[in-house]
Formats: structure tokens, C-alpha cells, sequence
DNA sequence: GCGTGATTGTTTTTT
DNA sequence: ACAATCACGC
């Protein structure tokens, strides 16, 4: 297999680069500049959006007038008004998606049989769709993509190899669930994972399990069971919502993935033996009672999304509501693009069409430009990001003269933000503000906000603070949004903000037909302003709701969720409730303890490739960090071991400097008004347009009140802009005009503008002329970054610049899915919602996770949240769950010494594969090389431990650059504290006593100490302390 | 105006 | 470790 990774949204990705042959850079070669300029062969698709379904193959658009829905029929004129402009979100458009149409090996799915919302199940396999798209475009009923990407793409396709079409038995493949793993689901009913569980349901048996009944015992079941399937013939087997990450949110796009898909007419209707079916009877009542208010509150894995899908279902088929009157909001993307893909799998892809599924933030856009001219908007405004927020903030200090060191932009911006989340004006804050500080912020917000508004930007603050601040002050829009949206729904309801609560709170109307989904134990936001008290104050807004309760965990086994249970029992503020499962009680929970991250990683690519042997597929896999900075090591150790895997997050390809100078030219396009574009360009490429000039021109538009487009418009420069600099703006004001002149009839095509904007900015050329390994990568950046625009270009319904920029800056852009399965790496916290068969955490580390909250005087909450986190950790595993932790840890340039997480210790031992060893050196013992691996009780112990090799060639990290770690254990028995580590009391003889914060190592021992009678941490030699108790 | 080398912070998590 | 910013010299 290929080594390949990605990063998504700024993927790495060797093997598609190499695929794209975009140019011959080995991804070694590439990584060595990965640090500068990290080499991103981007494959960005344009993912599926429910806001923008797609059509069945072959059914015809559907025409103008059935689609315009209602609420969006008054953009819609502005559309016809405005010509193409910027109008991109409208309910219920689809393109015509070309696709093969499909057989289905699939039994008849009988009338009121529900479709199983997490289950995947067998597909038949046509051409790649990838393929057959990038086929019909050379076919040439598109116009031709922008220059080379375009023809990259296309070539891409061509090359890319095409697996002949797999044959799927038979029979609906359920997902891998814990249970069930034997009795193939009722082809009848197409259930899933909870088939097993179901003694009434009859349990036709696939072929590979004929005759092995299921087995009484449902406690032996994950652990026996010898008879995974096949990955490789079920790529159905896919993992509830990691199907979304690793499938790259195509899916609803898909629709021959999905069986339902055979014709829309096929899909079953959920009727209520349907939701009778799949539900258990609270889920059911809360899917059933759709009117009023509703409160379901519950663990993790115990159904919530599951009864919002088919609630939403419900409404849809049993009440015939149309969809655009249904609204289903949370949060993050993934959460919504996971509710989208639960309910187009359930649903079908027709009937879904037109509901309104997205993020506040994402809704927040939408609505904001459809009532743009209330707020003062134009239609096609820019959100600003958090580079852009502070280019602006460093322009107002500037001319208010404030002093970054007496006040941080970022801490100005931080209170500014939120501020928004409590839908406060600057004159809020000003009249609240006390001391100086306050006020300057104050002062800075509403300059900020002057600045927003001549740029015709918002940020993303915004997005929320002024809905809400809308829908609650303007009737008639409240009106209409009431009108139109008879049912809400709120996943992950306890992630909300002020703004997003009182948004709701505003939208619902007379019926109140307002469903809130949420767990407190599963509140990560809080740092985000996220309030898991609304829940409360859900309750006590509508006293009348109805309360349900779910408590049966469907998702993970005895062990995993008696861990979880102990880690989530000792928050502090909790409701508590009950979670139990009826599945086996499964694998000990794996304890890989590590000598360093490196070696860390090594285990884990390890523990993955078994797991992979164990016929768990890939997709099904995931490895959890804390922190993004903690990716680098496990992604060599991933292409060291040739295991493919996928990264979210982290630096993100739309952050870097190429690709955003693109897009500001872009949004410049659109709005040359936008300074903050304009000044991140107007001299890349180089153009001798120096900084001294632009502050005296950027100081004479803040004094004109005016935009800096503007000036140069009517040649109104300040005196003592010289006549070079006077040329060279001109100049630059001249090519923007051309360009906007020729991308003005193409605004409909973003890759078009990109491409435009690219040559005749002279980007291209600066790229071309300086040859180095960094240009050459710039210039793939951007060929990917125009690749991206024409994916979204063809699977958008209306696509548009604006509405590219807005995807692109909503961070909805996803990556694309080759179709390999990849084991995920990502954030604890992006992994909320999902689930996976087998599940590893790295550096279970006081210190790591928790990340926060373990020194002296830290803020308690945040030591909360942390236990909040790990508890989403744990529960996101289904059957294998295995902690990895490590003696030494080099993160941000030092090498820490950190004991096992302490939520380690408060795991009960009998589900643990080990003992947890308190601190990393054992009284007296002073730890060899060679024992290195077997400190504290070693992995061995349950079933499942393994030990990884000692790589006989030491590794980069115990050569020379870290001498300490190699010699750690020596320097510590020279000291008589042996083994230094966090949290250890010692004595200063200046100083006093203190705590010890870090352990750092280098040419000496030093520790960092907290000392609490002085209020600050010290960096000591650790020769100079005494060790305390 | 521009390129350089030094300095200085900064590193959680997401929209 | 690393990026972004700053100060300096051409
Ligand atoms: N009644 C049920 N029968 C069978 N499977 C179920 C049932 N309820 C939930 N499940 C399955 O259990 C798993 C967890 O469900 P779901 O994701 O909806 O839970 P959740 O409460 O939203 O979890 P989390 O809070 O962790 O996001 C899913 O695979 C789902 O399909």
C-alpha cells in the first residue's frame, strides 16, 4: 500500500499528489519543506450539502417554480434583479447529478420498512463516480474547466485506477455494531447495528453467518467473534458519522451508495411501525411528539441524533410537511453534516431536499443575505475570519493609537467576541466598561465595526449576534421566519451560546414546536462561550416541555462504557444520569504506555495495523489528540507503517498565504471596497508599493471615512505619496478593474475568476519565475485551491463566487474521498458526535489531556471540561478503546515529563488491560533502556496487550538533539528527587515552596516551579530544590 | 522599498 | 519548535 496522508482542510496527501502528478516531488522530499511551506496537494471536493441536494440520475430539474420555496423566494427576486449575483443558498436546488444508474442487489425493501438511519449498506459498484463526473466533463457538456487545474483534474480522474465494480452479497450489510455482528439484519427491515438486540426480530442470516445463530450470550459476542466482515466487501460497513469524514461528505450526493436509492418512490415511507421499529419507546415518544416543546436528555450513544432524524422523518412523512419549514441546527459542521447524512440515508435523498440542516453559523449566512437590505448589508458580504478580524483590529489601534501592549488585539477581539455571543452593541460595553481597559475596548469595537461595515464584511461573530439581534427586534422578519419554520431541532443543544439559544427562542413560534437534544456531560464549548445552562433555561422557558430520557447506550461495550461512566461520575456540576448497555462486555481497554511520542506513535500505527488484521476497516478506525500540535509524530509513524489516514483540522489549507491571497483578490472581485483584501494584495506580487505608502494611504481613507478603492478611484492620494508609488497604485487599480471587468460574466464560474485572477495578477508569473521547491508547492496549493472551486461549481445547485468564499471561510469545504478508507486523525473535540469500532487516545497525560486545569490556581471549569472531553473521548469507541501515554513528551520545543492522566487513575482496574502507574519512575527503580517499555505493568496484561518491538536503532529523538531524554534516568539518580514530575512539592531556598509545573530537559534539569507565596513560576536548575514529602 | 536576521511571543479545543 | 513581527542595513 501507499504511504499517503492528508490534511484536511489543508490535506497532505502524497499519494493523490503523486496520482495528480501534479509534479514528481516524493512526499519525503515534500515533507522536508513541509515546515516553510507545507506541500499540499489538496484534493478538495465540493461536499454535499443539504441545502443544495442533488437530483436522482435522470430526474429532470425540477422546474423554477416548484423549487423556489417559500422563504426564499424573496431573495429569489433579488437574484432576478441582480442578475447572477452572489445568490447561492437557496432551498431545495439540485444539479443534475450524471451518474450511472444503478441496480440494487439489494432485497426488496418492503413498504413501512424503515431504513436503517446509521446503517450502511452493500452498494453496488458502477464506474467511480469521481471518474464518470470528470468523464462527462471532457465529454463537454460543461464548459472546460479554468487552465490547468481543470486539466489536472480531468487527468487525475483518467489515471485514476478503476476498480472494476465489487459484487455486494445479497443482503443489506449492517453496520459493523457491536451487537449483531453475527445475525445479518432482517433483510426485511434493513436494521442495523440494534438488530442483535431485538429477541422478537427475526434474524434472516447473511450468507457468511449462515448457520451461526446468534449467540445467547450476548457478553461473548464482541470478543468471540471471529467473523468480522470483509471490509473489503463491505464498504458499507462504515462508521456512523466517521462515514462522513472518511466518505468526505458526499454522501447524500451520492445516491448510489445509498439501497434507498433505487428511485425516490422506493424509499420507505417511516411510518409509525417504522419509527416503531428502530426506536425504543422513549426515543419513540419524543419522534412521535412533535408538537410543543421537547427536551431529550441523555449519555452519549444512547440515540439522541438518532431521534432527531427520525423525528424529522416523521414530520416529513407522516405529517407532510414540507421540508423547507424544518429546521435542524447545531453547532459544529460535522454535527450538521451528520444529521444531513443520517437523514438523507433515511429519507432519501428526495424527500430530504429543501430541509434546512446546517449550523447556526451557516444559517446565520443564509439569513443574513436573504434579509441583507435590514440589516445594511449587500447581499454578497464578506465574513471575515480571525486573520482578518485582526487586520482590521491593528488598523484601528493603529489609528486610535492604542498600545498593543497595554491591550492585545487578540485579547480585544476575544472580549469583542464575546460580547457578540451575548448580542451586545460597543455601546454595551461602553457603558459597562470601568476601568481604562474596558473603555479602549469599547472605543476599539465601534471603530472595528465602522471598519466591517465600509467593507462590506462581517465576521464570524456576526453571523449569530446579528440574526438574533434581527429576528428579535424586526417583526417582520421574525414573522416570516416563524411562518416558515414550523419545526426546530437542536442537536448537541448543549454546545449553544447565548446568541444561538435566544435565536431559537426568537424563531419558534405560537406552537413552539422547538426539540432540543443535548448532554451535559458532553458540554466542550464552554471556552467558546457555549452556556450548557440553557438547557436549564430550556427548561424553565417552556415549563411545559416534555422531558425524555434515554439511558440506554446502544453504541459501546460493558467496559468502555463502565470507563466512561467512572471518568464522567466525578464532574463536579452534573445532572447525572443513567447509561447502561446491553452489549457485550469486550476487549479490556488497552493501556500503551510509551518511552516518548515518537515511540508513542509507533504503538499506536502498531495497535492500528492489528486492528486493520482484525478486518476492522480503516474508516473504522480513529486515533484521538488533545491538542492539533500532537499530529505531527503520529502521522509519520501512520506513513512509516503504510497505514492511510486522513487528519482534520490543524493547519488549514485555506490559511495559507498563497491560498488566501487568492481569495482576497476573489473577494476583491466582488467588493474592491474590502481594504482588508486589498491591502493583503495590493503588493503581492511585488509591486514597489512599500509600507510607508500604504499607511499614508490607508491613514488618509480612515481620515475620508472612506475605502481605499475609492481613493484610488478618484486619484484622491494623500500629498506626500510620492509619483512611483502614485504609479504603481494606479496600476494595481487598473488590473483589479480589468480583472472585475472580465470576471463580472463569469461570476457563476469561481474556478474561472481564480483562474483569471491568478494569471493576470501576475501571481502566476512570481510563482514561475523564482523556481524553488516553495513556488512550486505555492503553485500546487493554488492549482488545488481552483480545483476545489470547480468541484463546488459543479455540485453546487447555484454556484457562486460569493458563495464559494462563504463555504471556503465557513470551513465547509471537505476533503475529498478518494475512495480508500482512512484511519482518522483529528481532535478529541471534532470527534464529538462520531463513533468508531476501535478508538486509540494519545497522550493520556496529566498535562496533555488534561490539557488544562492541572496547575495551582486554574480556573476549576476548565478542569471540568477537560473531564467532559474525556469522557467524549472514551465514548466515542464502539467495541476497542486503547490509551496510550508516555514518559517523555516533546511538544512546543521542550520535553516535558508528565505523569498518566489522571483520569486514568479514576478508571476502575478490572476494565483496563493494566495498571496505570501513578508517576512515571517507580520508588528506587531506576529504569533501564531495555525496561523501558514494561515500566509501570506494561500493556500485558488482559487479552489484546501487545508489546511493540524496541526499534533496535534509536530513535531521532534519543539522538544527540535530546541528549537528556537519553540519559534521563541517570541525571535523575544523580539528583536525590528521583524522577522529577509535575505536581511534586519542593523547597527554594530562596524562593519558599513551591509546585512543580513542567519538567523540562535539556543540557540540565531544570523544572519550571510555582511558587504561591510569590504568585509566579520559576525556571530552576533542579539541582538548586529539595524535594519536599 | 526590500530583504535579512534577530527577537518575541505563542500553542487548546471551532465557527 | 515555529511563526509572526521587528530592527536594521542596503
Ligand atoms: N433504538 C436503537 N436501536 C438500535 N440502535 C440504536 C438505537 N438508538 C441508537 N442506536 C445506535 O446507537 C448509536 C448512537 O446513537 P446516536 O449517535 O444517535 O447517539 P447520541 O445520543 O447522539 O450520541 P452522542 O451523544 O455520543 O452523539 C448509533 O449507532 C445509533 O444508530
Amino acid at each position: 500500500m501507499e504511504p499517503q496522508g492528508s490534511r484536511h482542510p489543508g490535506l497532505r496527501h502524497a499519494l493523490h499528489r503523486r496520482r495528480l502528478r501534479l509534479h514528481p516531488t516524493a512526499p519525503r522530499h515534500a515533507r522536508r519543506h513541509r515546515r516553510a511551506l507545507p506541500p499540499v496537494a489538496l484534493r478538495l471536493r465540493r461536499a454535499g450539502r443539504a441545502l443544495h441536494p442533488p437530483q436522482p440520475p435522470g430526474a429532470p430539474r425540477r422546474p423554477l417554480a416548484r423549487r423556489r420555496l417559500r422563504g426564499d423566494q424573496e431573495a429569489h427576486r433579488h437574484h432576478r434583479r441582480r442578475g447572477l449575483r452572489a445568490l447561492h443558498q437557496r432551498a431545495g436546488h439540485a444539479r443534475p447529478l450524471r451518474r450511472p444508474s444503478r441496480r440494487l442487489g439489494l432485497p426488496h425493501l418492503g413498504a413501512g420498512t424503515a431504513p436503517q438511519e446509521g446503517a450502511a449498506r452493500p452498494l453496488p459498484r458502477g464506474p467511480r463516480r469521481g471518474a464518470l463526473r470528470h468523464l462527462q466533463l471532457l465529454g463537454g457538456s460543461r464548459r472546460p474547466g479554468p487552465g490547468a487545474a481543470a486539466g489536472h483534474h480531468r487527468q487525475a480522474a483518467l489515471r485514476r485506477p478503476q476498480r472494476p465494480g465489487h459484487r455486494r452479497p445479497h443482503r443489506p450489510a449492517h453496520r459493523a455494531g457491536n451487537q449483531a455482528l453475527r445475525g445479518a439484519p432482517g433483510a426485511r427491515r434493513g436494521a442495523g447495528a440494534e438488530a442483535g438486540l431485538r429477541a422478537a426480530h427475526p434474524h434472516p442470516q447473511g450468507r457468511r453467518h449462515r448457520g451461526h445463530p446468534r449467540p445467547p450470550h450476548r457478553h461473548a459476542r464482541l470478543r468471540q467473534d471471529p467473523h468480522r466482515i470483509a471490509p473489503a466487501r463491505v464498504p458499507a460497513l462504515l462508521p456512523r458519522r466517521g462515514a462522513r469524514l472518511l466518505d468526505h461528505g458526499r454522501r447524500p450526493l451520492r445516491p448510489r451508495r445509498s439501497p434507498l436509492r433505487r428511485s425516490p418512490l422506493e424509499t420507505p415511507l417511516i411510518d409509525r411501525d417504522a419509527l416503531a421499529r428502530e426506536l425504543n419507546p422513549p426515543q419513540l415518544e419524543a419522534a412521535l411528539r412533535t408538537d410543543g416543546p421537547l427536551l431529550v436528555f441523555a449519555g452519549a450513544g444512547s440515540g439522541k441524533t438518532r431521534v432527531i432524524t427520525f423525528r424529522v422523518a416523521h414530520i416529513l412523512d407522516e405529517k407532510n410537511i414540507p421540508p423547507w419549514r424544518i429546521l435542524a441546527v447545531t453547532f459544529t459542521n460535522k454535527a450538521a453534516q451528520e444529521m444531513r447524512e443520517r437523514l438523507h440515508r433515511i429519507v432519501g435523498h428526495d424527500r430530504a431536499r429543501g430541509l434546512w440542516i446546517s449550523t447556526f453559523h451557516a444559517l446565520g449566512a443564509r439569513l443574513l443575505r436573504r434579509f441583507h437590505e435590514r440589516t445594511g448589508l449587500r447581499q454578497d458580504f464578506a465574513i471575515y475570519d480571525d486573520g482578518d478580524q485582526r487586520s482590521v483590529m491593528n488598523r484601528v489601534f493603529d489609528e486610535l493609537k492604542i498600545d498593543e501592549k497595554f491591550l492585545p488585539v487578540r485579547t480585544a477581539l476575544g472580549a469583542i467576541d464575546r460580547a457578540k455571543q451575548e448580542v451586545l452593541e460597543p455601546d454595551d460595553l461602553m457603558a459597562r466598561a470601568v476601568t481604562l481597559h474596558d473603555k479602549q475596548i469599547a472605543r476599539a469595537w465601534e471603530a472595528y465595526e465602522k471598519h466591517l461595515a465600509k467593507n462590506g464584511a462581517v465576521d464570524f461573530g456576526d453571523l449569530l449576534s446579528r440574526l438574533t439581534r434581527l429576528v428579535e427586534r424586526d417583526a417582520s422578519v421574525r414573522e416570516e421566519l416563524q411562518e416558515q419554520f414550523q419545526y426546530l431541532l437542536v442537536d448537541e443543544f448543549q454546545d449553544t451560546n447565548n446568541a444561538q439559544y435566544r435565536m431559537l427562542r426568537a424563531m419558534v413560534n405560537e406552537h413552539r414546536n422547538l426539540c432540543v437534544v443535548g448532554d451535559d456531560d458532553q458540554a466542550i464549548y464552554r471556552w467558546r462561550g457555549a452556556d450548557v445552562r440553557n438547557i436549564q433555561y430550556f427548561k424553565r422557558d417552556f415549563p411545559d416541555a416534555l422531558v425524555v430520557k434515554l439511558e440506554q447506550n446502544y453504541r459501546s461495550t460493558q467496559r468502555i462504557l463502565r470507563a466512561a461512566n467512572a471518568v464522567i461520575s466525578k464532574a463536579q456540576q452534573r445532572e447525572g444520569k443513567t447509561l447502561f448497555t446491553r452489549n457485550g462486555e469486550g476487549a479490556p481497554i488497552e493501556l500503551l504506555p510509551c518511552e516518548d511520542e515518537r515511540e508513542e506513535a509507533r504503538h499506536i500505527a502498531h495497535g492500528v495495523k492489528s486492528t486493520l488484521a482484525r478486518g476492522v476497516p480503516a474508516r473504522e478506525i480513529a486515533v484521538f489528540y488533545r491538542i492539533h500540535a500532537q499530529s505531527r509524530p503520529l502521522e509519520d509513524a501512520m506513513r512509516a507503517a503504510n497505514i492511510p489516514y486522513m487528519i482534520y483540522g490543524g493547519m488549514r489549507f485555506y490559511e495559507r498565504a498563497e491560498v488566501k491571497d487568492i481569495l482576497a483578490y476573489l473577494r476583491m472581485v466582488l467588493n474592491p471596497n474590502d481594504d482588508v483584501s486589498l491591502l493583503r494584495v495590493v503588493n503581492t506580487p511585488a509591486r514597489k508599493i512599500g509600507k510607508t505608502t500604504l499607511d499614508r494611504v490607508t491613514a488618509h481613507a480612515t481620515a475620508r471615512q472612506t475605502s481605499i478603492w475609492k481613493l484610488l478611484a478618484t486619484g484622491d492620494l494623500p500629498d506626500d505619496v510620492g509619483a512611483a508609488a502614485r504609479k504603481a497604485l494606479t496600476g494595481f487599480y487598473r488590473l483589479v478593474g480589468e480583472i472585475r471587468r472580465e470576471a463580472a460574466a463569469m461570476l457563476d464560474r469561481p474556478a474561472e475568476v481564480g483562474s483569471l485572477v491568478f494569471q493576470k495578477t501576475g501571481y502566476a508569473r512570481m510563482l514561475e519565475d523564482n523556481k524553488d521547491v516553495e513556488n512550486e508547492t505555492r503553485h500546487e496549493n493554488i492549482q488545488e485551491l481552483l480545483g476545489s472551486m470547480h468541484e463546488y461549481a459543479q455540485e453546487a445547485d447555484e454556484p457562486t463566487l460569493s458563495g464559494y468564499l462563504e463555504r471556503v471561510t465557513l470551513n465547509e469545504e471537505t476533503p475529498e474521498g478518494e475512495d480508500s478508507p482512512k484511519v482518522s486523525l483529528m481532535t478529541v473535540h471534532s470527534a464529538k458526535g462520531l463513533e468508531f469500532r476501535a478508538v486509540f487516545i494519545a497522550a493520556m497525560e496529566d498535562g496533555m489531556f488534561p490539557y488544562k486545569g492541572t496547575e495551582l490556581g486554574s480556573d476549576p471549569e476548565e478542569m471540568e471540561e477537560e473531564r467532559r472531553l474525556a469522557y467524549v473521548a472514551i465514548t466515542r469507541a464502539r467495541e476497542q478503546l486503547s490509551v496510550s501515554f508516555t514518559r517523555f513528551r516533546q511538544i512546543f520545543g521542550q520535553t516535558r515529563i508528565n505523569p498518566p492522566s489522571r483520569f486514568l487513575l479514576e478508571i476502575p482496574p478490572d476494565v483496563l488491560s493494566g495498571k496505570v502507574p501513578r508517576r512515571h519512575f517507580g520508588e528506587g527503580s531506576t529504569p533501564s533502556r531495555e525496561s523501558s517499555n514494561t515500566w509501570g505493568s506494561g500493556g500485558g496484561g488482559g487479552g489484546g496487550g501487545y508489546r511493540v518491538e524496541r526499534d533496535p536503532v534509536p530513535s531521532r529523538a534519543r539522538e544527540p538533539e535530546a541528549p537528556v531524554v537519553n540519559d534521563g534516568p541517570v541525571l535523575v539518580r544523580d539528583n536525590p528527587a528521583v524522577g522529577w514530575q509535575r505536581g511534586m512539592r519542593v523547597r527554594h531556598m530562596k524562593f519558599g515552596t513551591g509546585t512543580v509545573k513542567t519538567v523540562l530537559t535539556g543540557a540540565e534539569l531544570k523544572v519550571e516551579v510555582y511558587f504561591p507565596n510569590l504568585g509566579a513560576t520559576k525556571t530552576l536548575l533542579a539541582e538548586y530544590l529539595q524535594l519536599l514529602g
